[in-house]
RNA sequence: UCCUCAGUAGCUCAGUUGGUUAGAGCGGCGGACUGUUAAUCCGUAGGUCGUAGGUUCAAGUCCUACCUGAGGAGCCA
């Protein structure tokens, strides 16, 4: 006989017929006569419940049903004679496939608080809460490609290891084939790189966005979709070591482009979890966010608010708001400013754009008025900064003078500039932080709970 | 990296101004129960109080250092 899921099973319209399941115990209750088993697969949030008659079961074989065991069972799908189901198997034959001590199985019927979760990250995918998160990573992950190829980008693959640490996004993770213990040295005493596996220092990458525009400046419209690595000591909830990033870029767009661009991607993720996840996002509006299926449904039906920095700022200086770190022109805005704005004085999503120069990066599109550069930043409530992107500068000559003003050594990006020097086009592209967006889509608060194997300072054990 | 808070049973926590043998709920185990829904009821085992020092007649409780975790900040996505 054919498998059938829990998915499957918990949908079928055809009753009374004979089935067969495997799945993992979630929970066993019962009386002296009959044990209900709650059976889980991971291919749906519920459970199905098994009804086993104890008299047709062997005492030694049922013992074994334990939460965490995993059984296959044979019997037939009928309608449901309790409450709190439609449907449940009527038990014929059960076999244990693989037992769980029970005095020992750390997860239980009963909630478990998130920190306890992530130490045992191995067996957190069979709760309630962390199947719904990776069943949304999953299905966003496809809207994501979806997305792009129904418009015609396509997706490139940028290096994970990398030359050039030019773009100053962060601390990098060496990449090195060398004896750390007896490195060959150069005559002056330093590591010498020159005998390293690549002939030169390398490292993890932090962003596949310059290897990106050289992509759109021949193919007009790409993507990139993969892990990218800060080696930053940071300790907060939004962040961690090794992250996934969607990085669109394309050519002949300008910002406006662009945030028209970024502004329907989030949206139609957003509609595309509804209406793909609406299981696993009641779980989770009822569960762990109370507030998640109406944010989502307002963010998804509101236009986002535009407005430039300067606007911005001048807001903030408005508001009756005591802040603790001060506004003013030229000062990059803080997350109690960011949220401010979404949460408190727009109440929506809001993109912010033309920011001071000496606060963005060299790439950035220059405006004319020799202050600020053709940035746009959207901002989301609750998480505050999910996008940050730019229309990117594509005269050589302003190039290379923002370069120099920043220290920043043109014979490392001589490939970028080149892109400037042959035929170069008005382009643009954002990127957009995988984990960000999952956990304002699940609502969850912690960045750690949306990835399987977190990385963060001290932490690599799965 | 800085600031704040926390660390007591497998899990979630209580533990009074320092004062006898350290508590509960859940989970586990044993039993009861004719359809359970985080089942219920009865019983039972389970703890070097994060680690190392110190103060004191006496430390889970006070002090110091360190370790671990969480939150806030910075960096950013």
């Amino acid at each position: 006989m054919k498998r059938s899921t829990v998915k499957e099973l918990l949908r079928a319209t055809e009753k009374d017929k004979q089935v067969l399941l495997k799945g993992w115990v979630r929970t066993r209750r019962g009386n002296n006569q009959l044990a209900f088993i709650a059976v889980n697969d991971g291919t749906i949030i519920h459970n199905i419940q098994v009804v086993a008659d104890l008299a047709s079961f062997s005492e030694e074989e049922m013992k074994r049903v334990t939460t965490g065991s995993s059984i296959s069972v044979i019997g037939t799908l009928v309608e449901s004679m309790g409450k709190g189901q439609n449907v449940e198997i009527q038990a014929k034959e059960i076999e244990v496939l693989g037992d769980s001590d029970p005095e020992v199985y750390p997860l239980q019927k009963k909630g478990h608080s998130f920190e306890f979760l992530r130490e045992i990250a191995h067996l957190r995918f069979r709760t309630n809460t962390f199947g719904a998160v990776f069943r949304i990573r999953h299905a966003l992950a496809y809207a994501i490609h979806k997305y792009y190829n129904d418009k015609g980008f396509f997706y490139l693959h940028t290096p994970i290891v990398t030359a050039s640490d030019a773009e100053g996004a962060g601390a990098m993770f060496r990449v090195s084939t060398l004896d750390p213990k007896n490195p060959p040295l150069s005559k002056e005493g330093e590591v010498d790189y020159s005998q390293d596996f690549f002939g030169r220092p390398t490292n993890l990458t932090v962003s596949g966005q310059l290897e990106g525009e050289l992509g759109a400046l021949a193919l007009s419209s790409i993507y990139t979709f993969g892990p990218t690595f800060r080696a930053e000591n940071s300790n907060t909830p939004r962040h961690v070591a090794e992250f996934w990033m969607i990085e669109p870029e394309m050519a002949f767009y300008d910002i406006t482009d662009n945030m028209d661009l970024a502004e329907d991607f989030l949206k139609y993720l957003i509609q595309y979890t509804l209406e793909h996840c609406m299981d696993d996002l009641e779980f989770l509006n009822k569960m762990v966010d109370k507030g998640l299926l109406e944010r989502l449904n307002f963010v998804q039906k509101q236009p986002f608010e535009r407005k430039s920095y300067t606007e911005a700022v001048e807001i903030l200086k408005k508001s009756d708001k005591k802040f603790e770190f001060p506004v003013k022109w030229g000062l990059d805005l803080q997350a109690e400013h960011e949220r401010y704005l979404v949460e408190e004085h727009y109440k929506r999503p809001v993109i912010l754009t033309d920011y001071p120069r000496d606060i963005k990066a060299f790439y950035m599109k220059q405006n004319d008025d020799g202050k600020t550069v053709r940035a746009m930043d959207v901002l989301f409530p609750t998480i505050g900064e999910i996008i940050g992107g730019s229309q990117r500068e594509e005269e050589l000559d302003k190039l290379q003078n923002r370069m120099k003003e920043m220290n920043i050594p043109e014979d490392e990006l001589w490939w970028y500039l080149e892109t400037r020097k042959f035929g170069t086009v008005e382009h643009s592209g954002f990127g957009l932080g995988f984990e960000r967006l999952i956990m304002f889509i699940t609502g969850m608060s912690n960045i750690r709970d949306v990835i399987p194997f977190p990385r963060t300072p001290g932490h690599a054990e799965f």
